[in-house]
DNA sequence: ACTGGCTCCTGAGGGC
DNA sequence: TGCCCTCAGGAGCCAG
């Protein structure tokens, strides 16, 4: 599930319903998730969750104590707020109890999520210390974006979805942005003009923007999810369609293979 | 400094 | 029905 926009989403979803409530207590079933779960996260009970925020796909809540948690979706992952007596679902790792009454699950069938617990600034962690800039603040604009593209030689799909450039854009988002912009998704990053990142950097934008307002619309059945939150899957208008007709120009859309990752593009919308 | 390949893990779906 | 294969929305790590 998680790209961006679903982290945000979830990020907006979970937050009313957990924030400023003691938590009474931690339930794990189980701890070894992409890192295993560190034995100091039971120093959060008695504490409450001050504020979360999102930097890259990690979700961070900040807690009264000033220690953090850093949670990360993975592939799989997902947060939901349950009530104590709801039945816990296979995959279902993780529960904080609130003193609200609410309960927050953290199901993750692949585990290649993470719950970390830090007593450190949590943007120092070695995790989050190197990512790039987030593609919705004026840290990422022309100049940076250039200067990077400049000397990389990868596909810019590929290039895209290296964190170091910029963070959060997935294989989904990747591909999408790039009919949008109508690049094709093998140009190297570096031989791409300056009008075409001028074009592909609010494509990025819009793309996301887009996305997290959908998944906005999914809020109010948050508290009754049934751990499916919001899939954008009406307005792709490339990913997961190879064989079909683009619906600009009736073009089969083409699908590849691009650093293991599935691409789609349009091969005469894409330049 | 870059780049490609590998890795963690479970589940869904297709072919036979 | 079952078995086997491939693929899946992430991303860190390592060797070259």
């Amino acid at each position: 599930m998680p790209e961006l926009p679903e982290v945000e989403t979830t990020r907006r979803g979970i937050t009313p319903h957990v924030l400023n409530s003691t938590i009474s207590s931690l339930i794990l079933k189980r701890s070894d998730l992409r890192l295993p779960i560190p034995p100091s996260i039971q120093e959060i009970a008695g504490h409450s969750i001050s504020s979360i925020e999102r930097r890259s796909k990690y979700l961070i809540f900040h807690l009264t104590s000033g220690a953090s948690l850093i949670i990360h979706l993975g592939m799989s992952g997902s947060l939901r707020i349950t009530h104590p007596s709801e039945l816990w679902k296979k995959h279902d790792h993780v529960a904080i109890c609130l003193s609200n009454g609410n309960q927050l699950r953290f199901h993750d069938p692949r585990r290649f999520g993470l719950i970390l617990h830090t007593t450190h600034p949590p943007d120092q962690h070695p995790l989050l210390a190197k990512l790039g800039p987030e593609p919705l603040s004026p840290d990422f604009n022309l100049k940076t974006f250039s200067l990077a593209c400049r000397k990389r030689n990868t596909p810019i799909k590929t290039t895209l979805m290296d964190s170091k450039i910029v963070v959060g854009v997935g294989n989904i988002y990747a591909s999408e942005a790039l009919f949008s912009a109508g690049i094709l998704p093998q140009t190297p990053a570096s031989n791409l003009q300056l009008k075409q990142l001028k074009k592909l950097i609010p494509a990025i934008q819009f793309i996301l923007k887009k996305s997290i307002e959908q998944g906005g619309t999914t809020l109010r059945d948050f508290i009754n999810a049934d751990g499916k939150p919001g899939y954008f899957k009406q307005n792709l208008m490339v990913y997961g369609r190879s064989g079909q007709p683009c619906q600009i120009c009736k073009t089969p859309i083409q699908q590849q293979l691009l650093s293991q990752r599935s691409t789609f593009w349009c091969p005469r919308c894409q330049k």
